[in-house]
DNA sequence: CCGGATCCGTTGGGATACTG
DNA sequence: CAGTATCCCAACGGATCCGG
């Protein structure tokens, strides 16, 4: 048995190095996941300031994204309950150690890029 | 317009930083990709030790992420003419870069689940 | 030994409309 | 402002069988 995160395949013993590998592409492997860390990772934002930073993504999908980081324990959700209401989203202390990850990323892709 | 790798989305101003992101996580996004290229870090593997080092993948996803590995120039394939058949895979220069980000992930990722 | 071809269920993600 | 609810399609991935 391994970690076993939302019903994540099992670790077997051969592959065991791989599991933390695999659950951490699952995580951050959303079609928008990315650059919602890498946004979140400079400050604080709004759940409609994020959608104006992330042209083409629909709200349906920003707000199952920020679930599912949510529920990884990769973005924090605090709600201000007034009128109107506000919702603000941040990063995790994982969150963020993540987005380093995401820079490197990035500057690899640059480098394939040119 | 942004990169165009295989017909992915294109780059607007506003997110053409998260673009390389976008594209490199597609890139080893694939539910195998990593261990293949964590494998073949270490060492060249020929297709069924490939396929032995990574237990519950079928020959056909194996074939199909090794193929899309090669498309994106992160894995090279070398034939061998005999009989019988002699394939062997390993990383190219890209790859290697990609497979130190990996090792990060790990990291974050076993940091993750302790 | 190293695949290709086919079928098929599951999931990811887009479009649109509605709500407290 | 910050979501839900539906519908729908395409891509992903597993199982199985066939071939050089």
């Amino acid at each position: 048995m391994g970690y076993g995160l939302k019903g994540y395949g099992d670790c077997s013993e051969e592959v065991i190095r791989a599991c933390p590998v695999e659950m951490a592409l699952h995580m951050i492997g959303g079609k928008w996941k990315g650059i919602i860390i890498d946004i979140l990772s400079e400050k604080s934002v709004r759940f409609n300031e994020l959608r104006r930073l992330i042209p083409g993504i629909s709200q349906r999908m920003l707000t199952l994204q920020l679930r599912e980081l949510e529920a990884d324990g990769i973005v924090k959700r605090v709600v201000d309950d007034t009128v109107p209401p506000k919702v603000e989203y941040f990063l995790t202390e994982q969150g963020n150690k993540l987005s380093s990850i995401i820079d490197s990323i990035r500057v690899w892709g640059k480098e394939f890029l040119s």
